[in-house]
DNA sequence: ACATTAATTAAACACTGTTCAATTATTAGT
DNA sequence: ACTAATAATTGAACAGTGTTTAATTAATGT
Protein backbone atom coordinates (compact mmCIF):
# COMPACT_ATOMS: atom_id res chain seq x y z
CA UNK A 1 0.00 0.00 0.00
CA UNK A 2 1.58 3.35 -0.85
CA UNK A 3 1.65 5.38 2.40
CA UNK A 4 -0.63 8.44 1.96
CA UNK A 5 2.59 10.65 2.95
CA UNK A 6 4.50 9.61 -0.08
CA UNK A 7 3.25 12.18 -1.88
CA UNK A 8 0.91 15.27 -1.41
CA UNK A 9 -2.69 15.51 -3.19
CA UNK A 10 -0.42 18.33 -5.45
CA UNK A 11 2.08 16.08 -6.33
CA UNK A 12 -0.14 13.06 -6.19
CA UNK A 13 -2.18 15.26 -9.27
CA UNK A 14 1.40 16.31 -11.01
CA UNK A 15 1.86 12.21 -11.07
CA UNK A 16 -1.12 11.44 -12.97
CA UNK A 17 -1.38 14.22 -15.26
CA UNK A 18 2.71 13.45 -15.98
CA UNK A 19 1.63 9.27 -16.45
CA UNK A 20 -1.23 10.67 -18.23
CA UNK A 21 0.37 12.11 -20.85
CA UNK A 22 3.23 9.58 -21.13
CA UNK A 23 0.68 7.32 -22.32
CA UNK A 24 -1.56 9.32 -24.50
CA UNK A 25 1.50 10.30 -26.35
CA UNK A 26 2.72 7.12 -26.44
CA UNK A 27 -0.01 5.13 -27.26
CA UNK A 28 -2.88 7.68 -28.05
CA UNK A 29 -5.98 8.89 -26.02
CA UNK A 30 -7.87 5.61 -26.74
CA UNK A 31 -5.18 3.83 -24.61
CA UNK A 32 -5.56 5.94 -21.70
CA UNK A 33 -7.65 4.08 -18.34
CA UNK A 34 -7.50 4.43 -15.18
CA UNK A 35 -5.94 1.19 -14.06
CA UNK A 36 -3.33 1.63 -16.72
CA UNK A 37 -2.35 5.23 -15.01
CA UNK A 38 -2.96 4.01 -11.74
CA UNK A 39 -0.35 0.91 -12.47
CA UNK A 40 2.48 3.02 -13.58
CA UNK A 41 2.36 5.85 -11.17
CA UNK A 42 2.39 2.83 -8.10
CA UNK A 43 -1.39 3.19 -6.83
CA UNK A 44 -4.72 2.06 -7.46
CA UNK A 45 -7.23 3.14 -9.92
CA UNK A 46 -9.67 4.15 -6.51
CA UNK A 47 -6.71 6.83 -6.06
CA UNK A 48 -7.46 8.80 -9.70
CA UNK A 49 -11.04 9.50 -8.29
CA UNK A 50 -9.80 11.16 -5.21
CA UNK A 51 -7.76 13.86 -6.85
CA UNK A 52 -10.14 13.82 -10.02
CA UNK A 53 -13.64 13.65 -10.55
CA UNK A 54 -13.81 11.12 -13.74
CA UNK A 55 -12.13 9.96 -16.58
CA UNK A 56 -13.65 12.57 -17.74
CA UNK A 57 -12.47 15.33 -15.73
CA UNK A 58 -8.83 14.46 -16.06
CA UNK A 59 -9.44 14.13 -19.68
CA UNK A 60 -10.84 17.95 -19.54
CA UNK A 61 -7.98 19.28 -17.55
CA UNK A 62 -5.36 17.22 -19.72
CA UNK A 63 -6.58 19.17 -22.98
CA UNK A 64 -6.52 22.34 -20.62
CA UNK A 65 -3.12 21.45 -20.17
CA UNK A 66 -2.51 21.35 -24.17
CA UNK A 67 -4.41 24.85 -24.97
CA UNK A 68 -1.77 25.96 -22.25
CA UNK A 69 0.86 24.54 -24.59
CA UNK A 70 -0.15 26.25 -27.55
CA UNK A 71 -1.25 29.58 -26.99
CA UNK A 72 2.50 30.77 -25.84
CA UNK A 73 3.58 28.50 -29.07
CA UNK A 74 1.14 30.74 -31.48
CA UNK A 75 1.32 34.24 -29.70
CA UNK A 76 5.38 33.67 -29.84
CA UNK A 77 5.29 32.72 -33.89
CA UNK A 78 3.10 35.87 -33.83
CA UNK A 79 5.82 38.20 -32.22
CA UNK A 80 8.75 36.92 -34.48
CA UNK A 81 7.04 37.87 -37.47
CA UNK A 82 5.47 40.86 -36.36
CA UNK A 83 7.21 43.30 -38.98
CA UNK A 84 6.07 40.80 -42.02
CA UNK A 85 3.20 41.75 -44.35
CA UNK A 86 -0.31 40.59 -41.74
CA UNK A 87 -0.91 37.60 -44.69
CA UNK A 88 2.40 36.44 -43.79
CA UNK A 89 2.24 36.41 -40.21
CA UNK A 90 -1.16 34.46 -40.50
CA UNK A 91 1.09 32.53 -42.82
CA UNK A 92 3.57 31.49 -40.49
CA UNK A 93 1.14 31.44 -37.35
CA UNK A 94 -0.96 28.33 -39.52
CA UNK A 95 2.31 26.66 -40.03
CA UNK A 96 3.11 26.60 -36.39
CA UNK A 97 -0.43 25.54 -36.03
CA UNK A 98 0.37 22.44 -38.39
CA UNK A 99 3.94 21.73 -36.54
CA UNK A 100 1.75 21.50 -33.22
CA UNK A 101 -0.56 19.45 -34.11
CA UNK A 102 1.80 16.86 -35.91
CA UNK A 103 4.19 17.33 -33.09
CA UNK A 104 1.48 16.65 -30.77
CA UNK A 105 -0.89 14.56 -32.36
CA UNK A 106 -1.89 11.94 -30.15
CA UNK A 107 -2.94 15.15 -27.89
CA UNK A 108 -4.15 17.80 -30.38
CA UNK A 109 -6.65 14.88 -31.60
CA UNK A 110 -7.63 14.13 -28.00
CA UNK A 111 -9.15 17.58 -27.78
CA UNK A 112 -11.68 17.06 -30.75
CA UNK A 113 -12.12 13.41 -29.89
CA UNK A 114 -13.34 14.01 -26.38
CA UNK A 115 -16.99 14.34 -26.29
CA UNK A 116 -17.88 15.35 -22.51
CA UNK A 117 -20.58 12.88 -21.71
CA UNK A 118 -24.26 13.06 -20.89
CA UNK A 119 -24.53 16.87 -22.64
CA UNK A 120 -22.55 18.43 -19.93
CA UNK A 121 -21.46 21.88 -20.11
CA UNK A 122 -18.38 22.70 -21.16
CA UNK A 123 -17.33 24.10 -18.08
CA UNK A 124 -16.49 28.00 -18.07
CA UNK A 125 -12.62 27.60 -16.89
CA UNK A 126 -11.94 25.40 -20.22
CA UNK A 127 -14.27 27.77 -22.65
CA UNK A 128 -12.30 30.61 -21.25
CA UNK A 129 -8.83 28.69 -22.34
CA UNK A 130 -10.24 28.08 -25.58
CA UNK A 131 -11.05 31.98 -26.09
CA UNK A 132 -7.65 32.81 -25.46
CA UNK A 133 -6.61 31.10 -27.86
CA UNK A 134 -7.78 32.97 -31.20
CA UNK A 135 -5.93 36.31 -29.03
CA UNK A 136 -2.76 36.36 -30.94
CA UNK A 137 -4.63 36.06 -34.49
CA UNK A 138 -7.46 38.78 -33.06
CA UNK A 139 -4.26 40.98 -32.04
CA UNK A 140 -2.78 40.72 -36.22
CA UNK A 141 -6.27 41.51 -37.42
CA UNK A 142 -6.54 44.24 -35.02
CA UNK A 143 -2.95 45.93 -36.22
CA UNK A 144 -3.36 45.37 -39.73
CA UNK A 145 -7.15 45.80 -40.85
CA UNK A 146 -9.80 48.05 -39.18
CA UNK A 147 -13.81 46.68 -37.92
CA UNK A 148 -16.85 48.44 -37.43
CA UNK A 149 -16.96 46.35 -34.37
CA UNK A 150 -15.18 44.10 -31.93
CA UNK A 151 -17.79 41.22 -32.21
CA UNK A 152 -16.93 41.63 -35.82
CA UNK A 153 -13.18 41.02 -35.74
CA UNK A 154 -13.89 37.93 -33.34
CA UNK A 155 -16.25 36.48 -35.84
CA UNK A 156 -13.43 37.09 -38.90
CA UNK A 157 -10.86 35.19 -36.06
CA UNK A 158 -12.73 32.30 -35.67
CA UNK A 159 -13.67 32.13 -38.88
CA UNK A 160 -10.35 32.05 -40.15
CA UNK A 161 -9.00 30.15 -37.58
CA UNK A 162 -11.98 27.70 -37.90
CA UNK A 163 -11.10 26.96 -41.51
CA UNK A 164 -7.46 26.59 -41.41
CA UNK A 165 -7.89 23.81 -38.37
CA UNK A 166 -10.68 22.26 -40.53
CA UNK A 167 -8.07 21.93 -43.23
CA UNK A 168 -5.35 20.34 -41.38
CA UNK A 169 -8.16 18.50 -39.14
CA UNK A 170 -9.54 16.31 -42.08
CA UNK A 171 -6.05 15.91 -43.27
CA UNK A 172 -4.78 14.43 -40.69
CA UNK A 173 -7.43 11.96 -39.76
CA UNK A 174 -7.58 10.94 -43.82
CA UNK A 175 -10.61 12.60 -44.70
CA UNK A 176 -9.31 14.54 -47.41
CA UNK A 177 -8.00 11.67 -50.10
CA UNK A 178 -6.19 12.75 -52.79
CA UNK A 179 -4.63 15.29 -51.36
CA UNK A 180 -1.65 13.03 -50.08
CA UNK A 181 1.10 15.88 -51.16
CA UNK A 182 3.36 17.14 -48.47
CA UNK A 183 2.87 20.59 -49.41
CA UNK A 184 -0.92 20.66 -50.64
CA UNK A 185 -1.70 21.46 -47.26
CA UNK A 186 -0.02 24.54 -47.21
CA UNK A 187 -0.98 25.71 -50.61
CA UNK A 188 -4.58 24.98 -49.11
CA UNK A 189 -4.22 27.64 -46.14
CA UNK A 190 -1.77 29.92 -47.72
CA UNK A 191 -4.60 30.57 -50.69
CA UNK A 192 -7.19 30.76 -47.81
CA UNK A 193 -5.38 33.41 -46.10
CA UNK A 194 -4.88 35.64 -49.18
CA UNK A 195 -8.37 35.27 -50.20
CA UNK A 196 -9.06 36.46 -46.57
CA UNK A 197 -6.95 39.44 -46.45
CA UNK A 198 -8.23 40.47 -50.33
CA UNK A 199 -11.60 40.24 -48.61
CA UNK A 200 -10.71 42.44 -45.77
CA UNK A 201 -9.41 45.14 -47.40
CA UNK B 1 -33.16 -19.52 -30.81
CA UNK B 2 -33.93 -17.55 -34.07
CA UNK B 3 -34.83 -19.90 -36.62
CA UNK B 4 -31.60 -19.40 -39.65
CA UNK B 5 -34.35 -18.90 -42.42
CA UNK B 6 -35.83 -16.42 -40.54
CA UNK B 7 -34.54 -14.50 -42.21
CA UNK B 8 -31.47 -14.38 -45.41
CA UNK B 9 -27.84 -12.84 -44.98
CA UNK B 10 -28.99 -9.66 -46.53
CA UNK B 11 -32.18 -9.15 -44.74
CA UNK B 12 -30.28 -9.74 -41.56
CA UNK B 13 -27.71 -7.16 -42.50
CA UNK B 14 -30.41 -4.59 -43.48
CA UNK B 15 -32.33 -5.49 -39.89
CA UNK B 16 -29.06 -4.94 -38.36
CA UNK B 17 -27.98 -1.37 -40.22
CA UNK B 18 -32.12 -0.11 -39.52
CA UNK B 19 -31.64 -1.01 -35.50
CA UNK B 20 -28.18 0.39 -35.56
CA UNK B 21 -29.44 3.63 -37.24
CA UNK B 22 -32.20 3.69 -34.95
CA UNK B 23 -30.20 3.89 -31.76
CA UNK B 24 -27.85 6.14 -32.83
CA UNK B 25 -30.16 8.99 -33.86
CA UNK B 26 -31.83 8.47 -30.12
CA UNK B 27 -28.90 8.02 -28.28
CA UNK B 28 -25.88 8.54 -30.33
CA UNK B 29 -23.02 6.92 -31.27
CA UNK B 30 -21.94 5.90 -27.88
CA UNK B 31 -24.55 4.13 -27.02
CA UNK B 32 -24.10 1.72 -30.51
CA UNK B 33 -23.17 -1.82 -28.95
CA UNK B 34 -23.10 -4.83 -30.25
CA UNK B 35 -25.48 -6.33 -27.50
CA UNK B 36 -28.24 -3.28 -27.86
CA UNK B 37 -28.04 -4.03 -31.92
CA UNK B 38 -29.18 -7.62 -30.97
CA UNK B 39 -31.51 -7.73 -28.41
CA UNK B 40 -33.42 -4.92 -30.58
CA UNK B 41 -33.67 -7.76 -33.91
CA UNK B 42 -34.09 -10.77 -31.53
CA UNK B 43 -30.74 -12.49 -32.30
CA UNK B 44 -26.88 -12.39 -30.09
CA UNK B 45 -23.90 -10.74 -30.40
CA UNK B 46 -22.20 -13.12 -31.93
CA UNK B 47 -24.82 -13.19 -34.77
CA UNK B 48 -23.40 -9.31 -35.88
CA UNK B 49 -20.01 -11.31 -36.05
CA UNK B 50 -21.51 -13.55 -39.02
CA UNK B 51 -22.90 -10.72 -41.14
CA UNK B 52 -20.07 -7.90 -40.10
CA UNK B 53 -16.47 -8.27 -39.70
CA UNK B 54 -16.20 -6.00 -36.27
CA UNK B 55 -18.36 -2.92 -34.65
CA UNK B 56 -15.75 -0.85 -36.53
CA UNK B 57 -16.46 -2.42 -39.75
CA UNK B 58 -20.43 -2.19 -39.32
CA UNK B 59 -19.45 1.96 -37.96
CA UNK B 60 -17.99 2.17 -41.31
CA UNK B 61 -21.09 0.76 -43.29
CA UNK B 62 -22.95 2.50 -41.56
CA UNK B 63 -20.45 5.96 -42.29
CA UNK B 64 -21.06 5.09 -45.49
CA UNK B 65 -24.64 5.37 -46.13
CA UNK B 66 -24.30 8.40 -44.40
CA UNK B 67 -22.35 9.74 -47.02
CA UNK B 68 -24.93 8.15 -49.55
CA UNK B 69 -27.57 9.72 -48.13
CA UNK B 70 -25.33 13.03 -48.31
CA UNK B 71 -24.68 13.45 -51.50
CA UNK B 72 -27.62 13.46 -53.33
CA UNK B 73 -28.85 16.01 -51.27
CA UNK B 74 -25.85 18.68 -51.77
CA UNK B 75 -26.30 17.49 -55.68
CA UNK B 76 -29.71 18.58 -55.34
CA UNK B 77 -29.07 21.93 -53.93
CA UNK B 78 -26.44 22.57 -56.76
CA UNK B 79 -29.23 21.97 -59.27
CA UNK B 80 -32.13 23.70 -57.75
CA UNK B 81 -29.70 27.20 -57.71
CA UNK B 82 -28.09 26.40 -61.10
CA UNK B 83 -29.09 29.62 -62.60
CA UNK B 84 -27.52 31.84 -59.58
CA UNK B 85 -23.97 33.37 -59.64
CA UNK B 86 -21.85 30.88 -58.37
CA UNK B 87 -21.19 32.52 -54.77
CA UNK B 88 -25.13 31.86 -54.36
CA UNK B 89 -25.10 27.97 -55.50
CA UNK B 90 -22.39 27.77 -53.40
CA UNK B 91 -23.84 29.37 -50.18
CA UNK B 92 -26.66 27.29 -50.76
CA UNK B 93 -24.86 24.24 -50.42
CA UNK B 94 -23.33 25.38 -47.62
CA UNK B 95 -26.52 25.90 -45.98
CA UNK B 96 -27.54 22.34 -46.86
CA UNK B 97 -24.44 20.90 -45.59
CA UNK B 98 -25.24 22.65 -42.38
CA UNK B 99 -28.66 21.46 -42.08
CA UNK B 100 -27.78 17.96 -43.08
CA UNK B 101 -25.63 18.00 -39.80
CA UNK B 102 -28.26 19.47 -37.93
CA UNK B 103 -30.94 17.09 -39.05
CA UNK B 104 -28.73 14.24 -38.77
CA UNK B 105 -26.71 15.10 -35.93
CA UNK B 106 -25.54 12.29 -34.72
CA UNK B 107 -24.53 10.31 -37.93
CA UNK B 108 -22.91 13.65 -38.95
CA UNK B 109 -20.90 13.64 -35.42
CA UNK B 110 -20.13 9.80 -35.96
CA UNK B 111 -18.03 10.24 -39.13
CA UNK B 112 -15.82 12.39 -37.32
CA UNK B 113 -15.79 11.03 -34.10
CA UNK B 114 -15.25 7.23 -35.51
CA UNK B 115 -11.24 6.19 -35.78
CA UNK B 116 -10.20 3.12 -37.25
CA UNK B 117 -8.65 0.66 -35.09
CA UNK B 118 -5.16 -0.01 -34.79
CA UNK B 119 -4.08 2.43 -37.96
CA UNK B 120 -5.69 0.15 -39.96
CA UNK B 121 -6.38 2.44 -43.24
CA UNK B 122 -9.42 3.14 -44.82
CA UNK B 123 -10.79 1.09 -47.39
CA UNK B 124 -10.50 2.42 -50.76
CA UNK B 125 -14.34 1.95 -51.33
CA UNK B 126 -14.87 4.17 -48.43
CA UNK B 127 -12.29 6.72 -49.61
CA UNK B 128 -14.15 6.73 -53.21
CA UNK B 129 -17.44 8.10 -51.33
CA UNK B 130 -15.60 10.87 -50.13
CA UNK B 131 -14.42 11.66 -53.15
CA UNK B 132 -17.68 11.52 -54.74
CA UNK B 133 -18.89 14.20 -51.98
CA UNK B 134 -16.78 16.71 -53.77
CA UNK B 135 -18.24 16.29 -56.96
CA UNK B 136 -20.65 18.86 -56.58
CA UNK B 137 -18.90 21.98 -55.56
CA UNK B 138 -15.91 20.55 -58.09
CA UNK B 139 -18.91 21.11 -61.03
CA UNK B 140 -19.86 24.82 -59.92
CA UNK B 141 -16.43 25.47 -59.76
CA UNK B 142 -16.15 23.84 -63.18
CA UNK B 143 -18.65 25.58 -64.81
CA UNK B 144 -17.84 29.30 -63.30
CA UNK B 145 -13.67 29.05 -63.29
CA UNK B 146 -10.91 28.77 -64.72
CA UNK B 147 -8.13 26.31 -63.76
CA UNK B 148 -4.65 25.45 -64.61
CA UNK B 149 -5.02 21.70 -63.99
CA UNK B 150 -8.03 19.56 -62.55
CA UNK B 151 -5.86 19.08 -59.44
CA UNK B 152 -5.84 22.39 -58.65
CA UNK B 153 -9.44 23.13 -59.10
CA UNK B 154 -10.07 19.70 -56.60
CA UNK B 155 -7.70 21.67 -54.37
CA UNK B 156 -9.70 24.11 -54.28
CA UNK B 157 -12.53 22.49 -53.86
CA UNK B 158 -11.52 20.45 -51.28
CA UNK B 159 -10.03 23.56 -49.54
CA UNK B 160 -13.43 25.53 -49.18
CA UNK B 161 -15.08 22.28 -48.28
CA UNK B 162 -13.14 21.74 -45.72
CA UNK B 163 -12.80 25.45 -44.16
CA UNK B 164 -16.73 25.59 -44.06
CA UNK B 165 -17.11 21.58 -42.38
CA UNK B 166 -14.11 22.92 -40.25
CA UNK B 167 -16.39 26.13 -38.83
CA UNK B 168 -19.95 23.85 -38.50
CA UNK B 169 -17.91 21.37 -36.44
CA UNK B 170 -16.77 23.59 -34.57
CA UNK B 171 -19.46 25.39 -33.92
CA UNK B 172 -21.21 22.54 -33.18
CA UNK B 173 -19.25 20.31 -30.59
CA UNK B 174 -18.94 23.43 -28.62
CA UNK B 175 -15.56 24.66 -29.45
CA UNK B 176 -16.17 28.04 -31.03
CA UNK B 177 -16.96 29.92 -27.65
CA UNK B 178 -18.60 33.66 -27.71
CA UNK B 179 -20.50 32.30 -31.13
CA UNK B 180 -23.92 30.95 -29.83
CA UNK B 181 -25.67 33.50 -32.13
CA UNK B 182 -27.61 31.58 -35.12
CA UNK B 183 -26.46 33.66 -37.52
CA UNK B 184 -23.09 33.85 -37.22
CA UNK B 185 -22.02 30.58 -38.49
CA UNK B 186 -23.83 31.43 -41.48
CA UNK B 187 -22.35 34.93 -41.76
CA UNK B 188 -19.05 33.24 -41.69
CA UNK B 189 -19.34 30.62 -43.90
CA UNK B 190 -21.06 33.72 -46.31
CA UNK B 191 -17.93 35.72 -45.96
CA UNK B 192 -16.07 32.77 -46.34
CA UNK B 193 -17.36 31.78 -49.48
CA UNK B 194 -17.30 35.62 -50.87
CA UNK B 195 -13.93 35.69 -50.47
CA UNK B 196 -12.70 32.91 -51.87
CA UNK B 197 -14.93 34.00 -55.81
CA UNK B 198 -12.96 37.01 -54.88
CA UNK B 199 -9.82 35.38 -55.00
CA UNK B 200 -10.96 32.86 -57.57
CA UNK B 201 -11.53 35.63 -60.25
C1' DA C 1 -0.65 4.82 24.08
C1' DC C 2 -5.04 5.53 22.25
C1' DA C 3 -8.85 7.47 19.59
C1' DT C 4 -9.74 9.98 15.60
C1' DT C 5 -9.23 11.15 10.93
C1' DA C 6 -8.13 10.53 6.35
C1' DA C 7 -5.78 8.15 2.41
C1' DT C 8 -5.62 3.86 0.07
C1' DT C 9 -7.15 -0.37 -1.42
C1' DA C 10 -9.64 -4.61 -2.91
C1' DA C 11 -13.59 -6.15 -4.49
C1' DA C 12 -17.61 -5.74 -6.74
C1' DC C 13 -20.96 -3.98 -10.41
C1' DA C 14 -22.48 -3.27 -14.84
C1' DC C 15 -20.81 -2.66 -18.78
C1' DT C 16 -17.73 -3.26 -23.41
C1' DG C 17 -15.90 -5.99 -27.98
C1' DT C 18 -14.77 -10.39 -29.39
C1' DT C 19 -14.00 -15.48 -29.83
C1' DC C 20 -15.37 -20.19 -30.02
C1' DA C 21 -17.12 -24.67 -28.77
C1' DA C 22 -21.57 -26.57 -28.48
C1' DT C 23 -26.17 -26.61 -29.98
C1' DT C 24 -29.74 -26.42 -33.25
C1' DA C 25 -31.91 -25.89 -37.80
C1' DT C 26 -31.59 -26.72 -42.61
C1' DT C 27 -30.14 -29.06 -46.65
C1' DA C 28 -28.26 -32.96 -49.50
C1' DG C 29 -27.80 -37.66 -50.33
C1' DT C 30 -29.34 -42.15 -50.18
C1' DA D 1 -38.30 -41.16 -44.93
C1' DC D 2 -34.06 -41.31 -42.57
C1' DT D 3 -29.53 -40.14 -42.02
C1' DA D 4 -25.29 -37.48 -42.79
C1' DA D 5 -23.30 -33.16 -43.78
C1' DT D 6 -23.55 -28.32 -43.41
C1' DA D 7 -24.20 -23.95 -41.75
C1' DA D 8 -26.53 -20.50 -38.66
C1' DT D 9 -27.12 -19.36 -33.94
C1' DT D 10 -26.11 -19.32 -29.31
C1' DG D 11 -24.16 -19.14 -24.56
C1' DA D 12 -20.42 -18.83 -22.11
C1' DA D 13 -16.17 -17.17 -21.46
C1' DC D 14 -12.14 -13.76 -21.72
C1' DA D 15 -9.99 -9.60 -20.99
C1' DG D 16 -10.94 -5.37 -20.77
C1' DT D 17 -13.55 -0.63 -19.29
C1' DG D 18 -15.31 3.35 -15.68
C1' DT D 19 -16.93 3.78 -11.22
C1' DT D 20 -18.50 2.99 -6.31
C1' DT D 21 -17.89 1.61 -1.64
C1' DA D 22 -16.82 -0.87 2.49
C1' DA D 23 -12.82 -2.26 4.75
C1' DT D 24 -8.14 -1.60 5.74
C1' DT D 25 -4.17 0.88 6.81
C1' DA D 26 -1.45 4.93 7.89
C1' DA D 27 -0.92 9.46 10.05
C1' DT D 28 -2.38 12.70 13.39
C1' DG D 29 -4.18 14.96 17.70
C1' DT D 30 -4.82 14.29 22.47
Amino acid sequence: MARRSDHTREELKELILTSASKIIEKEGFSALTARKIAADIGYTPGTLYNVFQSMDGLTLVLNGITLEKLLPVLANSKDSNKDKAPEEIMKAMARTYRDFAINNRERWLMMFKHEISDEAEIPEWFRGKIALLFQPLEDVLKNHFSFKTDAERQIAARSLWASIHGIYFLHETGKLPLLDGKDVCENMTDALIDNCVKGLR
